[in-house]
DNA sequence: AACGAGATCAAGAATAATTCTAAATTAGGG
DNA sequence: CCCTAATTTAGAATTATTCTTGATCTCGTT
């Protein structure tokens, strides 16, 4: 896999190897972005490599996003999902069909908060019909 | 306890009880806004209440969720918390004592989405340094 | 006030996502 | 090539939440 000098550049910066395993998970998230699961890429990644365990892609997932490779999605109690999408967005889940799709529009950026706020991320989530769905006239 | 005609009526939309249980769960989110999670709702009407169960707790969260009178907070994997806050805001998640504050800005209404999707619902969630730490400057 | 049907409650068991543990394996620096 | 620390693995453990079951309550009807 080539791997993208953003890619590199953030595991340096934040010390962390670029296992076999961990570089699977990756390639699995990169390949698809369908904001899978912890088990769903567990059972991407087992195709490539039929040893890997779920404790260790719940670790690899782990990695990655204390590397700032891969974001989280929680969405209410649901299972955890994962997003390799570096670019800063926010996401659309469907309740329809419960997909997520990655929404990149620009955010408001001054957030006016009362004073004595100090924001570090901002998050924002849609819920609702996506496109597809929408059209079905469901 | 007084109920508002605004609790009342939503009540009455959902077609819901208003039981002793659920009034005094109602009666905690209402009494200490803090976001706390279903073991400290529960905890809390334990002391007017001591016969009521865990699970009747949960039960009555959702109901009061179902009816509109509770909103559910997810922040990450950690225990879900429940706000009895009627007006439209968004939550502060305070990293460093872990508090979770009501921000009632008027956030942008007309979330500028690409063509087709349907929006039922926005959330927006900060996460940062509240101002009591701000000041603390820890 | 008594009755019956359906809603609600309580206690504990069950579930499921995630984390932890301990032993085996691997990888990079000297 | 060896040493040490990081990583992986498999399975056990954890924990928030849901489910199950039987008991209790509520409300409309008589």
């Amino acid at each position: 896999m080539k791997l993208s000098s953003e890619v590199t550049e953030r595991l340096a910066a934040s010390g962390i190897r670029l296992t076999r395993q961990r570089e699977e998970v990756l390639a699995v998230l990169l390949q698809k972005r369908d904001h899978p699961t912890a088990v769903e890429v567990f059972m991407r990644s087992k195709k490539h490599m039929p040893t890997i365990s779920l404790a260790t892609v719940y670790n690899c997932l782990e990695a990655l996003v204390e590397s700032r490779l891969v974001k989280q999605v929680n969405l209410d109690r649901a299972p955890t999902r994962y997003c390799a999408n570096l670019l800063d967005h926010s996401h659309f889940f469907c309740e329809e069909c419960g997909s997520v799709h990655d929404i990149e529009v620009p955010l408001q950026s001054p957030w006016n908060l009362p004073a004595g706020y100090l924001i570090k991320q901002a998050e924002v989530t849609f819920r609702g019909k996506c496109p597809a769905c929408t059209s079905k006239n469901l």
